[in-house]
DNA sequence: ACGGATCCATAGAATGTTTCTATGAGGCTG
DNA sequence: CAGCCTCATAGAAACATTCTATGGATCCGT
């Protein structure tokens, strides 16, 4: 992954417009460069692609086959992209926005971006403001008015919160395909799960907290085999081929779905947690915040 | 998304590379870069944030609490672009490959990538080639020792071909949370279901097909309100709020997860479908193709 | 307390890419 | 056949990244 040569995502972002609008020039009209500018990009980065992605024609231009699938690609990229800008700007404006929200860290990595994305087409002028935290201090923020709503992860509930479920989220034990858990065929009891030195997230985490007080009446848990201070620092580290780690389904949900890590589910134990939206009880939430509150509780039918 | 400026994938990936050596010098070197290059680069990075991501101590850089966050977020990012590269690579070398492969559109997309980035650690010498073409093509293609591997999506299984699960998916009813299905509170039932128009894939997909394979027996389906080429062009419309669409849940589980997109289950319709690798019956798989179906066909225990 | 090592930032010149405006080539349409 | 659309090319200006060389800050060992 490092020694990649990265294709430049103004240019993707161009090309997935040209296929939308059918055209180079208009495409470049839309993004506001000149469309000379736009054509020598494409050309570049066909360049790097080494796949010729667009048919000229007289008319306008089409997609290759190869084309099509790259920008399919391209979105899912820039979709990534797009979080990563919409978190940043939210963490930036900290102070001084329309809606201040706070949110532990799960919650604010992996569903607070697409809710932001969500909420521009109903909010178009809001400016979010986003701090992250631990739960507890989640709590802290919201009594305090500093926050006008939080987001909370685990089993806690502080007092004089009301709170409204927008999600659930299971930590899963996950290893590498190299790992011998990867191919067992006995089921992973809990007292086994607890005897064995983990991968975990650090103390004081959502995440360390959820899991050790689920696993608390199986016996005292092994120490950690590493503590490391993100979910994506941890996948890392599984990747490496290092022993089972404890994670949020949020944050391996691609590599289970193509099988880059597994996961081995504990007989009994439920690891499941509630994620949750909380606000100062008694209070009504109106505007921005409750549009937001609206959007993130939306589940789909049956879940 | 458009009118976002994007931040630049190399200089994303220094500060990831900055937060695991834990300093913008040992970065340089690894990146094969000049220091003060380095240097220069993250500063502009944090410019276009807008947020201070690195604390610059005398001994080495750490990372600030928004750093954190970016490095994560940078992380979804360039694993996007890995599967892009990954992808259009494999693509571009449709001959003289070591391993020429050919998949279907939805596995191609969200599946193969994956499977190719797992495979890199393992088999790092073999250039693999990839074609996308639907599933009676992949069947011909592997027949006629084009490809020494397939996948297929689709209940449809070629005769003189062996094969094995490699996973599952399900085709799903999506809308987005505009839409009036997102808050009917009554089943949906599979009649309701064919008489609607919606926007689905073009004939010929494997998403097309099994869904009016499954469809068939509750009645004529109506005219599709659209037609599109691609998963992500499906996506795009609905992101517009026009009315239900199907697809792969490969394809949306990231907006399902967040709640951009909403599922509306039908009521006792199987829409799950097998996916498949196939290659000629008799022949032992070895080597890299054999490398490549054990990855591809690991499952969590219980899936 | 002081030299050496390590780390990051700055300065200034060279290189490469992107940007623009102006213009050309090709094909459709009235 | 003229006008209009498409995209490509040419050449100049602006910008960013790159390098080497150097400086300032802190830590460590003597």
């Amino acid at each position: 992954m490092r020694l990649n040569r990265w294709p430049d995502l103004e240019a993707l972002a161009l090309l997935v417009t040209v296929s939308e609008l059918g055209g180079v020039g208009r495409a470049a009209r839309q993004l506001g460069i000149s469309q000379p500018s736009a054509s020598s990009r494409l050309r570049t980065l066909e360049r790097r692609l080494g796949v010729p992605v667009l048919q000229r024609l007289p008319v306008g231009s089409r997609l290759t086959a190869e084309g099509q699938m790259v920008v399919d690609w391209a979105r899912e990229v820039l979709g990534a992209a797009d979080a990563l800008m919409t978190g940043v700007t939210a963490m930036r404006r900290e102070r001084g926005a329309a809606l201040p929200v706070a949110a532990s860290m799960t919650v604010a990595e992996y569903l607070v971006p697409g809710w932001l994305i969500a909420l521009r087409p109903v909010e178009p002028d809001v400016t979010v403001g986003l701090q992250v935290v631990n739960s507890a201090r989640v709590a802290e923020l919201v009594l305090a008015g500093e926050a006008e709503i939080g987001f909370v992860e685990g089993p806690s509930l502080p007092v004089g919160l009301a709170s409204r479920l927008v999600g659930r989220d299971r930590l899963v034990v996950v290893v590498s395909p190299g790992h011998p858990w990867a191919r067992r065929r006995t089921p992973l009891r809990p007292r086994e799960l607890a005897a064995t030195p983990l991968i975990v997230r650090e103390p004081g985490s959502g995440t360390r907290i959820t899991f050790e007080t689920v696993m608390e009446r199986h016996g005292p848990l092994a120490e950690p085999l590493l503590e490391l201070g993100s979910n994506s620092a941890v996948k890392v580290a599984l990747a490496s081929g290092a022993g089972p780690a404890v994670l949020s389904e949020l944050a391996v949900a691609d590599e289970l779905a193509d099988g880059r890590l597994l996961a081995v589910h504990p007989e009994g134990v439920d690891l499941q947690r509630k994620l949750r939206a909380v606000w100062i009880e008694g209070r009504r939430l109106d505007g921005p915040a409750r549009s937001l509150l609206t959007l993130a509780a939306r589940r789909p039918l049956g879940s």
